[in-house]
DNA sequence: CGAAAAATTCTTGCATACAAGAATTTCGAC
DNA sequence: GTCGAAATTCTTGTATGCAAGAATTTTTCG
């Protein structure tokens, strides 16, 4: 049903007015928005316990609230944002006993993907992984914290997907955002390098025999050194932050 | 519309037009919006495959395209439909082989909460886990599914609360979603009751004993046993639609 | 000067308007 | 009659407008 007079379907003839940035397609601003934000609450650039004002965040980004709001409910879906009812939202806290609440969940998690991976492991699929482990032992050489970290992130990720299993690699992802956010949040990290590299080759060599139970306790273990060694680092730094306290 | 003359910033002074239902609060509408559209999928209303039509939905749950397109992102997150760029959002498809994923994780994921929850079982909570499960008992003899449905999952899931770990519960959330969709899709479910009952029976006493590992395992096979039978009685159901090919 | 209350401002929650891409229909040529 | 192309319609993606609730400031009274 349109109007009576001669409100006739016309947009069409002009339509060729504002020309957005010619690069720009159409569905790709929520996507770009969530990695953007999800950045910079992973690396720290937004503070745990920070307010998110939309209108500033519009400002930044450069995209209206729309994508700004999907955005942020996303990423408080992933456990990332804290929602208040009628009130900004804000980046959520990360408290040790979370992360200890992790190790249990990630260290499970990955001794999953071991067992399965070993299980389908070929021998070019170890191959890849060793190129990763050695690229990573690479960045180590060269105390490259950042491609060691990604090198590291994408051994971990290599086997999740070599299990084979999209349920697994699903949840290990919204598991990972969280642990990447500790690491970042305390870098004291160069001290686990050696040992990590170590429990790094011990896995490879149980992937490569293709014995699951072993690769599956050795990347439980592996995780959970990791992650301890974190909690204790953060704690560390708790206590000295407030030595009042004790 | 009115006349041009008079275009002042006004509105504030009528503001008392609308009035719509004076019980609804304001930030109610998302979170109720997702859990219709959910259950609406859960529970098959929807059928897999089905396009979902923003406006039609809009009209159906009585909002406007704001929430139901919040819902419609979330319920993506949470792997219940697939967005597809610039086209409807489709309800995901329940293939079995998502199935057989989801027995290794959530049999894992269980099994971590089964050997937690052992560990902290204080008398009062393994009574209250009892107390679910003689109900779920009182509604298998009289054949009522969804209460026995409910109280199997109510079940299972204080288990997973009395494991202490947040992070545990908030994947088993999300895995509980899958599950209870592919549950609702085969209701072949009675010939597994007695069988689940027991298992049930076990796991209690597993946990009574506070032994760690036996409600580790028992909770492990308890579930794989579950959706295994599941995925058996899909397949079945799949031959018999289909009995041409094979 | 301090404190409580009122009013302003600011921010989120929801609704709607507009534009770009996809689907469908219509029209024309062969 | 059928196939193909153009145009209309329909649907999603993005931006913006408006109202309710929260925060802040101002004002007034003790």
């Amino acid at each position: 049903m349109d109007s009576p007079a001669d409100t006739t379907p016309l947009a069409a003839l002009l339509a060729k007015v504002p020309q957005p940035e010619p690069g720009r397609r159409k569905g790709a601003l929520h996507g770009s928005t969530v990695a953007q934000l999800r950045n910079l609450i992973v690396t720290g650039a937004l503070a745990p316990g920070a307010k998110l004002n939309e209108r500033e965040l519009c400002l930044q980004l450069g995209v209206s609230r729309t994508p700004v709001r999907e955005a942020i409910k996303t990423l408080t879906q992933d456990g990332l944002l804290r929602a208040l009812p009628n009130k900004s939202s804000v980046v959520a806290e990360l408290d040790v006993g979370e992360i200890e609440a992790l190790i249990d969940v990630v260290s499970t998690i990955e001794g999953l993907a071991g067992e399965l991976a070993a299980a389908r492991a070929t021998d070019e699929a170890v191959a890849e992984i060793g190129m990763l482990h050695y690229r990573m032992m690479l960045h180590h050489t060269r105390d490259e914290l950042p491609g060691y970290f990604e090198a590291n992130k994408a051994f971990h990720r290599r086997i999740v997907e070599l299990a084979g299993n999209p349920v697994l690699l699903w949840i290990w992802e919204l598991l990972a955002l969280r642990v990447d956010r500790a690491r970042y949040s305390s870098n004291l990290w160069p001290k686990r390098w050696k040992m990590a590299i170590q429990e790094h080759e011990q896995i490879l060599a149980a992937l490569t025999a293709g014995d699951a139970a072993l690769a599956s306790q050795r990347l439980r273990e592996h995780v959970r050194n990791g992650l301890s060694g974190l909690v204790a680092a953060l704690k560390e730094r708790g206590e000295a932050a407030k030595p009042g306290s004790a």
